[in-house]
DNA sequence: TGGTTAATTAACCTGAAAGTTAAATATGCA
DNA sequence: TGCATATTTAACTTTCAGGTTAATTAACCA
């Protein structure tokens, strides 16, 4: 048995799954429903076994309704998943900074037709 | 091959990938150093496959100084994946929303020792 | 009761993921 | 040169993911 956060982002890697989730985020859909737009290129119990994925990650859950399973979103793992991420966000914002810094400094150069140091990523 | 989000999300599907990035967040380190807190439970071979998935997602990229391959993070692709997962963001605040109105139902009966309206959920 | 629709299960195939051990490749250094 | 260290590659095994087709289960409806 996987931990949950291995299970959700294992869930997420894939186009197929990532499309379902997309769509239910729309609303509650039947397995069918849900189906369709995806028959061309598979099986229906192919997309059954994704919606299987999906539900043993926590990311939806069916529900019974006759001879429906409506499924609906559940976005719980996902905001852990995003939790997780966060630990990195700091990384990014970083880089943007410099990224920031780079431009003004480009900008600068620009506006005064030369540059005071001869490095390229020196500014603060 | 996979998309580019398909192949982050499954680089990050895995404890002991996550377990890397993780220690590449406090800096960089050689192979030798990344493996070492794992050789109790696998090889270097498996850790070195590990840093190759990461390498292809473009996780972490690699450097070479003498017989030393230093690793550093690069974090654009959790970037990617967190702003992939932000259009979910609406449901989760929805909920902790929903939550926090909850919450203020109930201290307000407590402090009233009524509600005001008359909806199911208020009980409990 | 029997037919139709919705969905799942079973049995199977193929390929790739994750691990192994053993051998090969670089690089530094005495 | 030749040995030691760092890392990768090769070859192999096992397990699992993702797909298939065919059969089965479940519920509705006439």
């Amino acid at each position: 048995m996987q931990d949950s956060l291995s299970q959700t982002f294992s869930a997420l890697a894939d186009p197929t799954r990532r499309a379902l989730l997309a769509r239910l985020s729309k609303g509650e859909a039947s397995v069918s429903d849900l189906a369709k737009p995806f028959l061309k290129e598979m099986s229906l119990p192919a997309v059954t076994k994704h919606l299987k994925v999906l539900e043993k990650a926590g990311l939806i859950t069916k529900g019974r309704e006759a001879q429906w399973r409506p499924c609906k979103l559940n976005v719980v793992p996902i905001k852990d998943a995003t939790d997780w991420m966060e630990q990195y966000r700091i990384f990014w914002e970083e880089s943007l900074d410099r990224l920031d810094d780079y431009l003004k400094t480009v900008t600068t150069k620009q506006k005064s037709k030369g540059s005071k140091n001869g490095r390229s990523k020196q500014t603060k």
